[in-house]
DNA sequence: CTAATTAGGTCAACATGTTTACGGATTATT
DNA sequence: AATAATCCGTAAACATGTTGACCTAATTAG
């Protein structure tokens, strides 16, 4: 390692650059950019270490943190009738044509099932096959572990903030998605 | 802790058809692993969603969002001699042969090069070129803009809180996986 | 009853991430 | 000097994400 810059350890230091074009003026703006640019890129990190960590603590059961999520979501008392193919892209925020080769693989390893709607014969309800459900009890304890592993030193004031925070970020991502489906005019209709 | 299914949504009702669920009083285990279902979830969401908006706000420029990263590394002040791979690695929290992928690219396009480092010639080191550092300046309004955009409502205590929770979850999933590593033995190191 | 819309599947191309494994060069250790 | 450890590239297999395009079936709007 030796001299290089970039140290991501202890009390680390912005990632990307003020931006050069403002150039030297040490005011709130580049400091505030610079904030701006430590945010996301936490965000960026942490990203990367959830999905790393999530899927290597349910190696035992050999599903991913993409698996969990649609599992987690199965399971839901809510969803026991089932969950559209449509609801879940929205739900998971992916594309779904991502979705409908995860759900093939959870199908293949008879996790889940694809049941044609009575009502609306188009559209497949998803819903948990009894294997499925029994894996996703037998992934509890891991699932715990990770989250009190993950969340040690976080009070429930702490989650529940740190929560409030991802959920008007996530709010400002998805009106900046419908911004940019406009200007690219994808699903105009309104 | 909770051994009841998780429940990736309590807020956001559109998941399925019309399914009343006024059941059993949940108690504060219940409560509380309902809240880290959440924020997982909410992790997770907003992740999928960063790479999906960010990608597109740069989309003029060819540039994702892990590009965007790389970049940002270089061109910070502390960069200006160039990061090695290794410690790229480590500060973008990805795997070295992840890493030698998107560089390729980048070096392909021009906006990176790879010198052999005189003092460890076993290391390389990588560093903008002119056309990135180009580039890199190009993308500023975009990047300012979807800054903008993606932290509307969100003051500079709001940022400041966001990261501190994201540094700190960042953090325990840094332990997490140090662990992780030790009890598979995957990089036995003190 | 046509026509348009909607719900999903599928296929293709691409970028990103993981893992295991091997190899080559260099540096550090014994 | 021989051995070990490190840095990096490469390869393969896999899961995940994006986009665009085309197709089928079913529902809905005219």
């Amino acid at each position: 390692m030796g001299t290089l810059p970039a140290r991501p350890d202890s009390e680390d230091r912005p990632i990307t650059a003020p931006t050069p074009l403002t150039q030297n003026r040490p005011t709130d703006d580049t400091a505030a950019a610079d904030l701006r640019n430590r945010l996301f890129f936490r965000l960026y990190q942490t990203a990367n270490l959830l999905n790393k960590t999530g899927t290597r603590a349910l190696e035992q059961h050999g599903v991913t943190t993409q698996q969990w999520a649609i599992l987690g979501a199965l399971a839901d008392r809510r969803s026991s009738g089932g969950i559209s193919v449509g609801d879940l892209t929205q739900l998971l925020m992916v594309s779904r044509q991502n979705l409908t080769g995860v759900l093939a693989r959870l199908e293949a390893r008879g996790l889940i099932q694809r049941m044609v709607d009575e009502q609306d014969k188009r559209s497949r309800v998803i819903g948990l096959t009894d294997k499925g459900r029994q894996t996703w009890a037998d992934m509890q304890p891991q699932i715990a572990d990770f989250y009190s592993a993950s969340l040690s030193g976080f009070s429930s004031a702490d989650i529940s903030a740190a929560m409030h925070y991802l959920e008007d970020l996530r709010r400002n991502f998805i009106e900046v998605e419908r911004a940019q489906g406009e200007s690219t005019d994808r699903s105009a209709e309104a």
